[in-house]
DNA sequence: TCAATATATACGACTAATCGTATAAATCCT
DNA sequence: AGGATTTATACGATTAGTCGTATATATTGA
């Protein structure tokens, strides 16, 4: 899953929480941090620090990459 | 590329800035910060923003993916 | 419906990220 | 070696993220 904005991130998160079947508290918990803080970065308020969001997706078994950008759904080279 | 601290974001930003051939200070101009910024960021200092890392990947044509943890490098019941 | 639980919002305090600017230090090139 | 360019460091100012705590609002379940 690509992201490219706070609120995809963290629609992401909560994804990946509810699919685990997490409350944002037990999120909290494992990740060393407030409820309010999940609930914050869940509805893409703000932009969330590197080490915020590695705890997160880590409590989540989620890991980040990068990758290079994907061209264009078709290349007009192509024709 | 898998990144699991800011040190390692460091090392993939400069490896990609490096092999596009640009200077920080145009990277710098492309992602609208300071050279000094991405000065720090590269050498893994402190834990930048979404918003900060989204600019300088896209300014390197990179994209954030949030993938699945990886198993572990054999799995033990597979014996 | 009502209580219990979960999520969202509030607010001041504190910390950390980023800025602007300047310069020191390192690297490159001839 | 020496000048030019690039990168690292400095420092105070400003902005923004996170905290602790508390509470309001929404959702769930009996």
């Amino acid at each position: 899953m690509i992201i490219r904005n706070s609120k995809e991130l963290g629609a992401v998160i909560r994804k990946a929480r509810l699919s685990k079947k997490l409350r944002q508290t037990e999120l909290a918990r494992k990740a060393s941090m407030r409820q309010a803080l999940i609930s914050d970065l869940e509805n893409g308020t703000g932009s969330a620090t590197l080490d915020t969001i590695l705890k997160i997706l880590a409590a989540l078994d989620l890991d980040i990459s990068i990758v290079p950008r994907k061209k264009a759904e078709f290349d007009p080279t192509e024709y």
